[in-house]
DNA sequence: GAAGTGATGTGACTTGGTCCCGTCATCATA
DNA sequence: TATGATGACGGGACCAAGTCACATCACTTC
């Protein structure tokens, strides 16, 4: 419990992702960003440990999520069930408030490959953090990290399109419905193109 | 065509790798490989756009072979049988002198976490190569990105137990066994824990 | 041999990131 | 009310990564 409870976090991120919207990563410097939030260089540092993790703090949280879900299913569930009960859990916790925020953050992170760098590595992160959890249920590999895969792909492309201002759907059910198509699609990998003449794949 | 055909840029890897290894990847300044290399900061950073990426060069070679093993395999190739042809193609050009320095590597890039973002980049960025090949063979996704998923983890997968030189079987064939388990292994995320009663996961 | 080309060297510069220390507001306790 | 502890912030020195402009040198080609 902080004592002052002071938001210099919150302003931090706000002013970073402004700036990084307005002139984009590179040509903001950490003194910028410090500037428009009233704080310095120093101060900045010292909530985020560099530049890139300002648009990726908390995601440890999330880790933690996604596992205490996994570890908290139901033992009979089935490892793509308790991966379903995570994203279940883990989708629960995004209000819509950050609907607009995860929209803005999007196009940055794909305009700059240091951004990128940090995803990919946040994304196995989590990916880690489901594989160690279903390991904790006795699933051997590669059956857990292919699960776990699994869980990510849904999650990353249900918030791709929960973030899409068109979307209606509730986040939930997004990566739900992107677990099923990833797990319908498994049982493609073995199959000829037959029937329908694929054009260019959606 | 180089017209001295100077050893540089293998001399830099080299000094690299060595100082990493010895004193660890943060400890290590660019002038000291430079240095050691009998060249300067500003030669190696010629070659190699930051410090991280001398350990990693020539990773868009592979993701250019990958991508061309997929759209050469024959045209009633599935999905998998398309990934296949594409291990079998870059695992044919990691030469045996390549496996000790692989197995030095291998540490040195767990030891740093600027090194493993650097890897799971690289990791995504052949990942997307392979899945954009699979998607001009007019497989849809997300059945796409899922193929070339599992090639990436059993490319990756046999290259640890390659690097390890108690091994003796060849690269290709680790590649294919592996992908073989993880094919196996879809068949099982919908699979309740049964008979064998799996204890600490291999 | 003269001109061109490409690899390397030199040094100045910006910025990210670390470290240490000082200041100040808040809280707990006497 | 006084006092000490704690935690957030500021200031500035410092190092190393990475950029840039310019000079040099080896080798090729005409």
């Amino acid at each position: 419990m902080a004592r002052w409870e002071s938001n210099a976090r919150e302003r931090l991120v706000r002013a970073a992702l402004d700036l990084f919207t307005e002139q984009g990563f590179d040509a903001t410097t950490v003194n910028e960003i410090a500037d428009r939030a009233g704080l310095t260089k120093t101060t900045f540092l010292r909530h985020f440990p560099d530049k890139r993790e300002v648009l990726f703090a908390g995601q440890d949280m999330h880790a933690r999520l996604l596992a205490a879900a996994i570890t908290a299913a139901p033992s009979p569930a089935t490892p793509l069930e308790a991966v379903g009960a995570a994203l279940d859990a883990i989708t629960a916790t995004f209000p819509d408030d950050r609907r607009e925020f995860s929209a803005r953050l999007r196009p940055v992170i794909a305009g700059n490959s240091e951004l990128q760098e940090r995803a990919a590595f946040k994304r196995g992160g989590l990916a880690g953090a489901m594989t160690d959890a279903l390991h904790r249920r006795g699933v051997p590999e590669p059956t857990a990290s292919l699960a776990a895969e699994l869980g990510i792909r849904a999650f990353y492309r249900a918030f791709d399109q929960w973030a899409d201002p068109t979307s209606r759907q509730t986040f939930t059910e997004l990566a739900r419905h992107a677990l099923d198509e990833l797990r319908a699609a498994t049982a493609t990998l073995d199959q000829r193109a037959t029937t329908v003449r694929p054009g260019t794949p959606s």
